[in-house]
DNA sequence: AGTATCTTGCATAGTGGTCA
DNA sequence: TGACCACTATGCAAGATACT
């Protein structure tokens, strides 16, 4: 198998299409079932990834995100840089552990790659290539949107806003609601409910339901229904 | 009719929390 | 400890709608 992935590595660019690594089936039915399923991935299938390519660029910020449950999450704003046709301009720092653990400080040169080909993540960073002018990244103490004191449970890693009314969390609150997860609000995205917030139409996922007559029909119709 | 804008869906990884 | 689910993240293509 690993000869095969090492000759498939090789050849990897004469292919004319896009491949990220090989896959192992096991070929007998019986013992495909036998193995089972755990989640969405069969036992009796493996990947054998490529490593993923790279490119050299700089960590021009560090910017906070807050999730709809207030999870407070470090983005790396990148100097934009292309891997495979793709633009990289951000990736995501999960958390400080993850900033302490790659050593990552801003204006840093780091090395950037598309983890599964995909998603943009920092893999290195490169301290000898630094000039002094440097800044150390620091979690702030209290939430970046409304400014209230994060908290961070015993044992967990992630800091989080508490405050239920924190506007960047009420926002997430309303993408997830009108999601396909929640409501499944065809034709109404992030962009329109900014629209709907910014403007003072909304502030609650309710008032979705009294828009009669404001001249904005979110609802579309989906296949007829 | 042509252009602009917007939404959706997909791809994958790391992390956290819960449960057996 | 492993399984499993939820959450969060980015960028692009495709398709639909809105606007000029």
């Amino acid at each position: 198998i690993v000869a095969y992935w090492k000759d498939r590595t090789k050849k990897r660019e004469a292919f004319p299409f896009k491949i990220d690594g090989v896959v192992v089936s096991v070929n007998n039915n019986v013992a495909f079932k036998k193995l089972g399923v755990v989640g969405k991935s069969p036992r009796g299938i493996r990947a054998f990834k490529f490593s993923p390519k790279e490119a050299t660029t700089i960590i021009e910020d560090i910017k906070l995100q807050v999730g709809r449950t207030g999870a407070v999450t470090p983005v790396a704003v990148l100097k934009p840089v292309e891997i495979d046709g793709v633009t990289i301009s951000r990736a995501t720092l999960h958390n400080i552990d993850e900033i302490k653990k790659l050593g990552v400080k801003i204006k840093d040169t780091v090395s950037v790659v598309r983890a599964g080909d995909v998603i943009p993540a920092v893999s290195r960073v490169f301290p000898e290539l630094r000039t002094g002018r440097e800044r150390k990244f620091e979690m702030p103490e209290t939430c970046p949107s409304c400014g209230t004191k994060l908290i961070k449970p015993k044992g967990e890693v992630i800091l989080r806003c508490p405050n239920p009314k924190c506007f960047a969390r009420r926002k997430k609150y309303f993408y997830h609601f009108i999601s396909k997860g929640g409501f499944d609000i065809v034709g109404l995205g992030p962009r329109i409910i900014d629209r709907l917030i910014d403007e003072g139409l909304v502030s609650d996922p309710a008032d979705l339901f009294n828009l009669k007559g404001r001249n904005f029909t979110p609802f579309r119709k989906r296949n007829g229904n």
